[in-house]
Formats: structure tokens, C-alpha cells, sequence
DNA sequence: GTGGTCTAGACCACC
DNA sequence: GTGGTCTAGACCACA
């Protein structure tokens, strides 16, 4: 794994877990790594791996028992799925209506490349 | 005109820049604001602005008169379609199918969005 | 039973097990659940479940036989009522005072929350 | 100021933070010390006033601009009324009806007790 | 100058 | 063993 984006890295590793949740890699109320098993995987400093489990259990994608590590939320994979929807009806799709609107590109273009790229 | 989004406020002024010039608000071989005026108009330090404005120069979408300060360039808002169609052509279009892809979302329901958004 | 809090586990254990003595399901000179069993029911360590009765035992709301286990004194009710009044009157009665004081709370308003939620 | 109770400093912090709008020593739009200063000033690593100021952030209390500083947002005394009225109704009173409940004390005593100490 | 991120290393409570 | 907090010090982008 690679840590060499814009993003910062504790941002890239909340998207790494949310993507071994979605994968059904790490399950509902499965046990997922120590901040230090990770850290050392990723060859992360473990107080950054922190931070990305903080931001994770703030969102309930995640959950901790004390003294026992972090574990997958039940409802884990429907909250990373309706967050990225949200995400993406709300800022990303306007965005993009918005730049073809003004690059003078029309919805059958569109159309035209998506049944290329398949 | 507010700046506190992600991005830098400079990169935000390029765009800025670049929305007057494809809007015909400011139009070729026409000066544009120095950068203390835009600077006091977007309540934004000028060597800020000037920032914003060495890129536009080194992308040819302005360029500099000493002493009397930066004009449209002729062909400006050629360069920036072009400039833009290839970003969004080569990058944000495969980015944006996969999205749509991960999410499970149809090109209808795209379709639908943008009807309704007109 | 959930033992996420903030709070200490060991602390949430000893509230529970007054709380069932203050309700009579366990009895005075009736014998508790054993260490392993609590410690399986609730989910937790047995040390977990030591720990809160030893606390227990020093404040005297519970004694030990060696060899049988743990009971409920026969005053258990007594203490602790009368460690929650000492605590509530001197500790949390003062600090929920000063609070509705800073929140601009009328003890009127709080006479009639308790009378909705009745 | 001290920070010796049992609270995490960087929650202090925020508290500290929240009293200072409140009273007005620190005004709406105005700029807050930096990470660096307030550090200094309360004998604390910069670190632990980000963390602070971070959470502030999340709940719109204050806002940054790039490269200037912290600032008190336009409603930042609304917010934090509003978010400590909605701690106290939804957390803290309904766990002082069930105490006294359980301690078996009528609202007639407290009322008492709210005159004495007037 | 400002915040933002990251590391290394420490100490603590809890299990 | 686990997370949680904190420090010291570094480097970066941005204004």
C-alpha cells in the first residue's frame, strides 16, 4: 500500500477500511486490526491510524470495547454505502452537470462514451 | 465570493479568472482588475491574486503590459475549453463512470438527475 | 446490557449490582452470581467482575464465604441508599443548580419536564 | 489555568474556548488566538489546541481562513446555548428524575433545596 | 505569520 | 494486550 496522494494519509486509510469493510474482508462485529498491527502494516505512525479509527467510530462505521480493539459496526456497510451516495448526489453529480453545461457537452455524449468505455 | 472551500484560494481565483473571461465579462485584449483591486474586491491579499495570475500567464490565458498591467489574451478562451475539455475528457469522465459504477447507479438515473436539475 | 459508555466497566458493574439490590432481585444474605457466572452473562472478563466486587466488599454492600461465594449484607439497602443521598445532596444536587443557572433554566420549566415525563 | 481534573485537556479546551465566546472576551468574526499562542498561554502543546480547535470546527463554532487564523463564527453563542441545552434536556435530566426517583426524593424537596441555596 | 499533517516516543487506564 | 492522550519536534502549503 501506497501513501503518496494529495490526500492526507489518515484520510486514505479511512477510505482503506471502509473499502475491506465493503469487500466483506473485515465483518459485522469482527475484531479489525490494533491501531499498532496497522500502523506497522501500513508503515504508518499508529497515532494516524488513530485518527482514522476516530473519524470512522464518530460516523458509527466502527465501534471500540475498551481495552479489546475496534470492531466492524452491524450496520457498517449500509452507512459507507448511503455516506457515498449522499456524497455524490449532493457535491460530486452538480459538479459535473455544472462543467458539461459549461464545456457545451451534452447528456447524449455522455451516453456515446459511457457505452464505449464498457 | 467565499473562500473557505478545500482547495487553495489561489487555485479558486484561476477559476475565477477563467469564469469572467468564458462569460465574456472580461473579454480579449481587454485589461483585467490589478491585483490590489480584484485583491480588495475578493477581500484576498494581492500577492495572493498575483499567484493566480502568474499561472494564467504561464498557460497563456493573460499576459502583462509593464506598467500598465494583465490583458485577456486573444485566444484565451480557446485555451481554456481546450484546457478544460481535456481534464474533464481524460480524468473526471473515468472517474466519474466508475463512481457511478461502485455506486450501483445507472446512466437513467443520471439522466433522470439532470432532466430534473435543468 | 451494554458497556460502552464512558464510564470504567467495573464502575457500570457495581451500579448494576446495586441496582439489582435496591430492587430486590438479589436479597439480603442471598448469594450473587459467581464472578464467571456475571462475568458471561454481561459479556465480560471475570477479573472485570472481581474488581467491582471487591469494591463492593470494602463498602461493605456485599461479604464473601470462603468457598461459596459472594452475598448481600444484610443492611446492603441501607448503605446504599445512604451513600447515593450523601452523594446526590452534597455532589450533584449543587452542580445541577448551578447548571440550570448558567443554562437560564427556571425550576419551574424543570417541574414541569417532570411532570411530562412521568 | 490549570488542568489537572479528570477531563482530557483538549476537551477543556473546548470548554475553555466556549466560556470565552460566551462572555464576549471573544467576539463574533473576531480572530482567536493561534494553535502556537493559546498553546503557549495555557502551558500546552500546539498539537492539543488543534485537536480543540478541530472539534469547534465540526460544530461551526469557529472557522479558519487558510494561512490567517481562527475566527468566531457569526452564531457561534447560539451553537454552543443550543448545544449545551440539548445535553442537559436529552443526558443530564432525565438521569436527576431517575436518581431521585430511585432515592425516593419528591420534587417538593428540591425545591426546597433550590430556595436555601439562592 | 497561519494551520495541517505526521512521526517518535511516552504514560495512563482498562481488560 | 487494547485504546486514549499528550509532548516535542519536524516539514509542508498557504497568505
Amino acid at each position: 500500500m501506497q501513501f503518496k496522494g494529495e490526500k492526507a494519509i489518515y484520510i486514505q486509510i479511512t477510505e482503506f477500511v471502509m473499502e475491506k469493510i465493503l469487500k466483506d474482508d473485515w465483518q459485522a462485529d469482527g475484531k479489525i486490526p490494533s491501531v499498532r498491527d496497522l500502523g506497522s502494516e501500513l508503515e504508518v505512525n499508529p497515532n494516524t491510524v488513530m485518527r482514522a479509527y476516530d473519524i470512522l467510530q464518530q460516523q458509527e462505521i466502527i465501534y471500540n470495547k475498551r481495552g479489546l480493539g475496534f470492531f466492524v459496526a452491524n450496520d457498517a456497510q449500509r452507512i459507507i454505502s448511503s455516506l457515498r451516495k449522499k456524497q455524490f448526489i449532493d457535491v460530486e453529480l452538480p459538479q459535473f452537470f455544472n462543467t458539461i453545461n459549461l464545456l457545451g457537452i451534452s447528456m447524449e455524449e455522455i451516453n456515446t462514451y459511457y457505452l464505449k468505455q464498457q
